[in-house]
DNA sequence: ATTTTAATTTTCGAATATTGACAATATTTG
DNA sequence: CAAATATTGTCAATATTCGAAAATTAAAAT
């Protein structure tokens, strides 16, 4: 491992355990605190990361801060890495792929900064700046009414678009999810927007915390028979468990342990 | 194996396995570390890596370095100031105005913090973040192929949507101005944008510093004769008032020491 | 077969990075 | 507020990596 790639190391993993000491950052890079304190302080310098005492943040960490997102973005985000993380193996580079505006699914963007050449059309704010970043990749952002709240981006003004659109896999979460009513959302312009996006995709991926399940919110948009695998954590019951397995919903549980902090 | 064989099969494991160390690569390749020297060295030259300490990274792996639109926001910036907050004077609550996705025009966003009910349209990522942060105003993000280096959005898919806009105002800066090309962009795009935005439009309003007078860049998007208004700073050369004058357009000169370090 | 040319390896002093130790600061705790 | 604890920067020692030149090898040309 190069220097280089030492940094862009703790910059990632920054990204997803905000707040990790420079003792724990050592450890998971298996180096000298010594060389971290060197390397957060020369990020320091480009201005990537802010120093402070006993570790540091990143500075685009601080734009979206006082933002509904970042709190989204933490909870349960031990799961959500989790699920992310499986999600970014069934991409291939060259796929293309639509993502949601959730913040489950956000982790999935930050899971695919070794993926090239994707194609990604998305209604994310921050996902689409966060897959843009990476020169090989086509990144779409669906246009319309931005969503001050959740960072997103809805409205008729899309579904035009995504109409036209050829898709192999769409990653989608939600807010509730039933066997009855399948995915729910709370707002009803995300729910219309993934309704017609499922319209054209072959595969529907399901990224669902277990903290999710059982809940039914208002908008439905796609039942449990249409959704090609689901992905949930070690949370879910074995209630749960047998549910999914009793409707023939093809799962996965994600184990939050293997997620290595390199990944 | 030839070296050019070599040198793709370097690119193609560092694409593999970011991060490979020069002693790695030759183990790997079964060649001295001196040759992979060589080769990253002659790859560099290519612009196919960026040589780091220890190995290199491939050229399209680069992530996120610079933000050039932080950097063209950092320039000029007492100028952009002054023109914003003059601009910001011509819009009243409840205006709908066009924006485009300028570093200048993002100052202009920043003013505006104070304006209700603004119904804005903008092809800008961080100009529509910040505008959408007052719940008054309605935000439409134009959607398209996600730029990662100036932080907007262009493409065709968007041209039709604004087709059926109506639209009082709009703002534009840009990177060159003459009397003869008139506002002039370096990318082909972003002009194209523009010029299909100012056929939805009653007045267009210019917002170009002084530093970009007589420059002339490869589109032009809008004739003199076409401006509304034109607002610049006081860098403006005796030169440059006389000419403007003389072709009739209207314009006002901002002056920085009368804007507030607030904004 | 011999010379010429180019590519690769080896070698080595200089430059850069990493580590561990320790004194100087900052933060927390009682 | 002072003691206890944790974190920091600095510095010298060590290790790694670099670039350049010389030596070797391979390939092409005469």
């Amino acid at each position: 491992m190069t220097g280089y790639e030492r940094r862009q190391s703790l910059i990632d993993l920054l990204h997803r355990q905000p707040g990790m000491s420079v003792t724990e950052l050592a450890i998971a890079l298996e180096v000298s605190e010594g060389t971290i304190r060197n390397d957060l302080n020369a990020l320091e310098k480009e201005n990537r990361v802010k120093r402070v005492h006993g570790g540091a943040v990143l500075t685009d960490q601080i734009q979206f801060q006082d933002n509904s997102f970042l709190r989204r973005f933490k909870q349960n985000s031990a799961a959500k890495r989790a699920i992310a993380s499986r999600a970014a193996e069934l991409i291939n580079d060259g796929d293309s792929i639509l993502l949601d505006a959730s913040s489950t699914v956000y982790y999935l963007a930050l899971a695919l900064s070794h993926h090239r050449k994707l194609r990604v059309l998305t209604n994310g704010f921050e996902v689409a700046r966060q897959l843009a970043q990476n020169s090989t990749n086509t990144v779409i952002l669906i246009g319309g009414v931005v969503n001050n709240d959740s960072a997103s981006v809805t409205g008729i003004l899309s579904e035009k678009i995504i109409a036209e659109m050829h898709i192999d896999k769409a990653f989608f979460s939600c807010s509730g999810f039933s066997l009855e009513r399948g995915m729910t959302e709370v707002h009803l312009e995300e729910a219309q927007l993934k309704r017609k996006a499922i319209e054209s995709t072959r595969q529907v991926i399901a990224m669902i915390d277990s903290s999710k399940m059982g809940k039914e919110d208002l908008t439905p948009f796609v039942l449990p028979a249409r959704i090609s695998h689901l992905l949930t954590d070690s949370g879910l019951s074995r209630d749960w468990v047998g549910k999914l397995t009793g409707v023939g919903i093809s799962f996965t549980i994600c184990d939050e342990k293997l997620v290595a902090a390199d990944g």
